[in-house]
DNA sequence: TGCACAATTCATCACATGATGAAAAACGCG
DNA sequence: CGCGTTTTTCATCATGTGATGAATTGTGCA
């Protein structure tokens, strides 16, 4: 009988190899960050050989980079909370926090990205980087006193949430609905961003 | 000339290698992680050969382990939050909050518990500990209805502190003194006390 | 002084990781 | 069919890691 181990070489039909490799690589860092990543647990999980990975994708920085990219472009998305002012902006800007984080396409790259955040090496990534490219520009538009201040205290509250509800997946948080959430949160994120500051 | 190679053996004098080696961990675990902080790293921040520290804590797990001992017992330290009633525990409890976290001495410890819990396998830690150990009880003595849904929200408020203010250091959180954070916070936790919920 | 014991270092193992280069297999085009 | 190109795997290296056991040196007690 034939050898039972693997054949090499090319795999017949035309599997989107690269997409695969690009899926796992986004779920594995998403769920152990980093360093918690290897290339090996990143092929297996594609079912692919290690090497492969390097050929696709060069060094696991680039790979990690590749997990990265997500369709949202933020000044796009915060286009609705800044068009409408002030009024009323705290529960857009929860609205579109939810609705970008909710979608499992730019969840997994969000949390990849925040656990290269909060792991060592890639703090100067969100200090200048998340509040001043996504957040800043809101408060920028939205016209508001201490503008820096404001959207920093608002960047705490969305923080805690992204930490309890979709990395560490505290109950009730997970469960709570949509507008749950909003009626919730609204009222503190717009007393951050046009109530009274001490 | 005699050899300028370190000596072998036991170090003169009585200084405390023991000591040493655990407050370099508790640094080291504090900034990089678990995952991210090497024996070797600890042994040499303390200054001192890898397998000294074997030998002195066992495995690895087993330093992270003495690294994470804190000597603040949340019952206690929790107790003035409990014992003024509902009305301005929300102020109380950013007061014991800041006070402990700006603590050096019991900030390092909880920062590696934290990365810990933020870490892949560590998540069932705070999951079912941090909330139902340290707020719980509050909630529980305070007497709150949905005590459980209203301390996740103000761990969700708390914990986006945490990242920003002493993980990943944003600017102004840092800076911000005592008195202003718990003015800033203080209505926000209140509300999720005591305030309506939807 | 001598001797047991603790503190410290050296040498090493087994293993996982990131990375590279070459070989093998499948496909497509002429 | 034959040949080049792309896809895939194998074999391998250098490195860093946690861990262990033996060897060495200082301290304190009898």
């Amino acid at each position: 009988m034939t050898s039972a181990a693997p054949r090499r070489g090319r795999r017949p039909g035309a599997p989107d190899t690269r997409a695969a490799i690009l899926a796992s690589a986004r779920e594995l860092f998403a769920a152990s960050g980093y360093a918690g990543t290897s290339m090996r647990a990143v092929a297996a999980a594609a079912g692919v050989d290690a090497a492969l990975v390097h050929h696709y994708f060069g060094a696991k920085d680039d790979l990690f980079l590749a997990a990265l990219q997500v369709r949202v472009d933020p000044r796009v998305a915060m286009l609705p909370v800044i068009e409408g002012g002030v009024d009323g902006a705290g529960e857009r800007l929860m609205r579109v926090f939810l609705s970008v984080w909710d979608d499992e396409d730019s969840r997994l790259p969000l949390l990849a990205l925040f656990r290269g955040i909060v792991e060592p090496n890639g703090q100067q990534l969100v200090r200048d980087g998340f509040v001043r490219m996504v957040l800043g520009p809101v408060g920028a538009a939205l016209d508001l006193d201490q503008a820096e201040r404001r959207m920093t205290l608002v960047a705490s509250q969305l923080v805690g949430i992204v930490v309890l509800r979709y990395l560490v997946l505290v109950e009730p948080l997970v469960s709570m609905p949509a507008d749950e959430l909003v009626a919730t949160y609204a009222p503190t994120l717009q007393r951050y961003l046009a109530g009274p500051l001490p």
